[in-house]
DNA sequence: AAGAATATTGCATAAAAACGCATAATCGTG
DNA sequence: CACGATTATGCGTTTTTATGCAATATTCTT
């Protein structure tokens, strides 16, 4: 048997029962289970299929990657989180863009807040509805399934017309000389409307986006007036952030 | 059993029930309270669920009494999302209203269909980002937390603009001589605007809804097209319904 | 405040995985 | 064909992971 056909197989087999178990592999093709590891592992690699511990398994079709995301780095995202919490304030109207560092804020702000948040990830607007006192806004538009936000000439148009105290940027690379950069043009428009919107934009980016960079330039890092990342970060290059005058939270 | 499908089974049995038991887990899968303990504080730690005492409950209590209305009456409201399926084709732009109902139907599209749903629901748009072939459109406007659903000038607006296929439209009372009524006047006026946006409407209407009428009218009976309600209601108070020119699915 | 239920902790064990290495199969090339 | 090079596979060892058990601590109930 041909490690390709083996391959194959194991994808099917995947596909017909939703999970493969190493050691049954083993047995069913004769075959040691150090090459069905290796298997696995050359499909996991491949995208085609998950490995957890004893086997293989579908990726998750639930938005998978959303939820892979909300699972990296827990602890650093939460430490930015609860940071990010000291900049709320009763009364405010508070401008939350989509992201996983952005949902755990959502999810930790106190039930007793007052205060009117106005985003564009349709998963942050039904997170903010526990809240009992708080205005909640959702912008409309097409819905990007990678990063669960809406994006697109509406939802632009929508923030051009509003203003807001605070606004908590999810980020996905900053770099201190090329600025907040995005993958995909639509996002970067919104985002920047977003800037335009605030009085205040907090980012709010985990150390590995810092001195990143990705296609799309939303605005310089002077644009932005704080700077929430965790502890693992060192001075210096916070430093050259606080060059353009945010103010860096790091804990 | 693989450890992740536990977890799987964890968040969907959370997900349909709105809490989990660690003693009725262990019980249920025949495994040790403490690896269902330890699988409980990883999903919690990955932010999956809440921990508490005795098991795990879902973030928001929104998603959760969300939840438990998804269970009450089930099989009614399944077998009217089941006859709404057959509604639905590929190719199709549908428009669904918030409800339980309407997410009902919307967890149970399949994965293949190749669609766009426009929806006022933050919550279905959420549901319709798993289906890999579909766009998701979001309307945006003020959250109503009571329906999680947006509405408002800017909903309406936004559905004035757009012509759509098929509209599945969440009913609170249907009556045949006072026609389609909802106890919000802004959830009037954003079900009249889908009602014109669509070409066809369908209007999902558990049993219990037939009859009765609220403060504010969105529009009479012949407005719609379909009526899909359960097989509880008789023949005669359907034929009310049939008289306006509806077309009645009931099973 | 006491007792029951539930959680946490440390530890033991078995299964699974990774690693390094040896061997066999396959391939490309002159 | 022969030859070296690459690739695939298997074996023994070490490391990691998952799980259950016992002891202890915590939380809930009454």
């Amino acid at each position: 048997m041909l490690k390709e056909e083996r391959h194959q197989l194991i994808l099917d087999l995947l596909k017909n029962n939703g999970r493969v178990v190493a050691t049954d592999l083993s047995r069913k093709f004769e075959i040691s289970e150090d090459t069905i590891r290796r298997d696995l592992r050359e499909l996991a690699d491949a995208g085609q299929l998950v490995r957890v511990h004893g086997g293989g398994l579908p990726h998750s079709p639930a938005s998978a990657s959303f939820s892979e995301r909300l699972q990296q780095a827990p602890e650093a995202k939460k430490s930015i989180a609860r940071a990010a919490l000291q900049l709320i304030h009763d009364g405010q109207v508070i401008l939350i863009d989509g992201g996983t560092t952005n949902l755990l804020v959502t999810q930790q702000l106190p039930e007793s807040l007052r205060a009117t948040i106005i985003t564009n990830s349709p998963m942050i607007a039904v997170e903010a509805c526990r809240l009992t006192h708080v205005d909640v806004i959702q912008i409309g538009g097409r819905v990007y399934k990678e990063s669960l936000v809406t994006s697109g000439a509406v939802a632009v148009q929508a923030l051009q017309e509003m203003h807001v105290d605070l606004g908590l940027l999810g980020v996905c690379s900053l770099h201190p000389d090329l600025g907040i950069t995005v993958p995909d043009l639509e996002e970067a428009q919104v985002k920047r409307a977003m800037l335009q919107a605030a009085d205040q934009v907090a980012a709010l980016a985990s150390a590995e986006k810092l001195g990143t960079a990705a296609t799309h330039t939303v605005a310089p890092i002077s644009a932005l007036m704080y700077l929430i990342t965790d502890g693992s970060v060192s001075d210096e290059v916070l430093d050259s952030y606080r060059a353009s005058g945010v103010t860096v939270f790091s804990k």
